[in-house]
DNA sequence: TACGTGACTTTGG
DNA sequence: CCCAAAGCCACGT
């Protein structure tokens, strides 16, 4: 209450996780591109952690293509997330991010 | 208020 | 191919 409104940053990085559909991935800095911070791939980490877990965290991932290190149960606990979407996971914890790649619909 | 750390990415040696 | 540093924003001390 005493914020009156979390920074704008947070707020659109929330937005574009929510939208990113099933089965599709985004990679952290284009997270942040969309949210008005290209250099800010980092701080979606950062707001992943803290942020709401209602979230497709899932989803975002290295630009490599790789799975986040930190995600909560481990990377093959989200590799399971992923893989219950339809998503092929490659050895080593990747993904085809050229393939699933996805971009928010403006 | 200031400083350090961190779910990243790019650039340069 | 491997290693180091800069830049971005949020959060704890």
């Amino acid at each position: 209450m005493s914020d009156m409104a979390e920074t704008e940053f947070k707020q659109a990085v929330y937005e574009v996780v929510r939208r990113i559909p099933p089965g599709r991935v985004m990679t952290y800095g284009q997270v942040a591109a969309y949210c008005g911070a290209a250099r800010a791939a980092r701080i979606v980490g950062q707001i992943a952690m803290f942020g709401p877990d209602d979230l497709p965290w899932q989803r975002v991932v290295y630009k490599d293509g790789r799975l986040a290190g930190a995600f909560p149960g481990g990377r093959s606990h989200q590799a399971a997330l992923l893989e219950a979407e339809g998503v092929e996971i490659l050895p080593d914890y990747q993904v085809d991010v050229d393939k699933l790649l996805w971009e928010p619909q403006h």
